[in-house]
RNA sequence: GGAGAGGUGGCUGAGUGGUUGAAAGCGCUGGUCUCGAAAACCGGUAGGGCCGCAAGGCCCUCGUGGGUUCGAAUCCCACCCUCUCCGCCA
């Protein structure tokens, strides 16, 4: 959600943030409707006091026994006042769904653009000089029985993951693995969450209203699959008001992840790339205003501690101001080197939300120097997601000979074996 | 799924039709005392919106949404959630 009062006193901000994403939205429309609405507050206002004080003027001269019958003035005022509340509330109703729509600022630091403008902060290492021609994890897989697409496209559908022997024993040796890193190392305190979740934590987090159809909603519960634990996590705290001195709030969690990808085919459907349910380690962070860009920074290099540990070649992007989530104001994407499908792919994303979350969540905290509630600003990031990642390794770390190489920090989850 | 109890401020918890936006305690905070701290004592302390340079004023909020009434934390209805017991079950 943006901050109301930026939206009225200074609508072009919004415009500017709305151009610059490249979002086509009806500002002036809602700013319409926002003008209606406080006017139509105020006559409400004004009724409401006039009916209290006839009605205090009332029930004073009843308790003195001056009169027993009230006024017809109060039946007028009271007619008149639940009007009006009528008439505000359907107003106030249309303009909080429109708003709703309306996605955050970015940050002034974000390059303007598409996603042509997106810009490689920094490259980490390098693509393996491989001696002969990778395989891809497909193959690589189906040679070392890690996983079983057909079977699971019986039991479930397709683009669902399906890890058979060490495979599976493979992926849960990283999702132990990051969870041992960011709890022990980095400070992040550990929650498993429900991986289904009602509509208002949809709301707070942004998915909702606009994103309904990618996710995975249970009808008649009215739940949904996680698209992700940054959900959860961040709707951890909602509508609480925190003590200054708790923050920063640091939260790791695995979750499965569940995603439609409604209408997203094309070339990367094969395989693990882009699947409907995917394992994630995601690191959420409630902080102040004054550190949330710090903290993100931060965040950042807690992800990357992963690829690097994994000797894998990767870079950090930052997302242009076309390319930004709906919510987040500046957002960094940790993209990891394949050889076998020559390409960098996406395994994390660490965004910074500043209040826009926080709006929506109702999620404060007391400051410290005035004693009065303000928003905390919101993080998450992957640290790091899974499918894509275990592509990246399988292809970086494959050898002649058709045998995987099991990087050194997870050897100790596989009783020490050296390769796959 | 069935029966019962309950949802009140940062927290605990009073309050069953009219200055109750709400007692009390805790917490937090200012002061006195002290070399300093603790304790004790005195005072302050809900959130949001609108108007105003300010002082201040007005409106909303007692789980959510309706209703009754001149007037609702309080009465009625629906829904949500929590707890206890029963049933079912990994």
């Amino acid at each position: 959600m943006i901050d109301l009062k930026l939206l009225r006193e200074q609508p072009d901000c919004i415009r500017e943030a709305l151009k610059k994403r490249g979002v086509d939205f009806d500002l002036d429309g809602l700013l319409n409707l926002e003008k209606q609405r406080r006017e139509l507050l105020k006559g409400l206002e004004s009724d409401r006091e006039a009916l209290k004080w006839q009605s205090d003027e009332f029930a004073s001269r009843k308790a003195t026994g001056q009169t027993s019958t009230p006024p017809p003035i109060l039946r007028e005022l009271s007619d008149r006042v639940t009007r009006k509340a009528q008439e505000v509330k359907a107003l106030e109703a249309n303009f909080q769904a429109q708003l709703a729509y309306v996605p955050n600022i970015p940050h002034q630091s974000v390059p303007v653009g598409d996603s042509k403008a997106n810009q490689v902060v920094r490259t980490v290492g390098k693509k393996p000089a491989l001696p002969f021609t990778p395989k891809t994890h497909l193959e690589l897989a189906e040679r070392l029985k890690l996983m079983d697409f057909e079977r699971a496209a019986k039991v479930t559908g397709s683009h669902f993951p399906l890890f058979t022997g060490v495979g599976a024993r493979l992926e849960r040796a990283l999702i132990n693995w990051m969870l041992d890193v960011h709890t022990k190392e980095h400070g992040y305190t550990e929650v498993s969450p429900p991986f289904l979740v009602n509509r208002t934590s949809m709301f707070g987090t942004g998915q909702l209203p606009k994103f309904e159809e990618d996710m995975y909603r249970l009808r008649n519960d009215d739940l949904f699959l996680v698209p992700t634990a940054e959900v959860p996590l961040t709707n951890l705290h909602r509508d609480e008001l925190l003590a200054g001195s708790a923050l920063p709030l640091k939260y790791a969690a695995y979750t499965a992840c569940f995603r439609r990808e409604a209408g997203s085919y094309g070339k990367e459907t094969r395989g693990l790339v882009r699947v409907h349910q995917f394992d994630k380690v995601e690191l959420v962070k409630l902080t102040s205003p004054e550190t949330s860009y710090d903290e993100l920074e931060r965040l950042v290099a807690d992800a990357e501690v992963i690829l690097k540990r994994l000797g894998l070649h990767y870079r950090v992007v930052c997302l242009a101001t076309g390319d930004l989530g709906f919510a987040a104001a500046k957002c960094y994407d940790l993209e990891a080197w394949a050889p076998g499908l020559d390409q960098f792919l996406e395994v994390s994303s660490c965004s910074n939300f500043e209040a826009f979350q926080a709006r929506r969540a109702n999620l404060r905290y007391r400051q410290a120097a005035t004693g009065k509630p303000a928003y905390v600003h919101t993080l998450n990031g992957s640290g790091v997601a899974l499918a894509r990642t275990l592509i990246c390794l399988l292809e970086t770390h494959q050898r002649a000979d058709g045998h995987v190489a099991i990087p050194e920090p997870l050897r100790p989850y596989l009783d020490g074996q050296e390769q796959l």
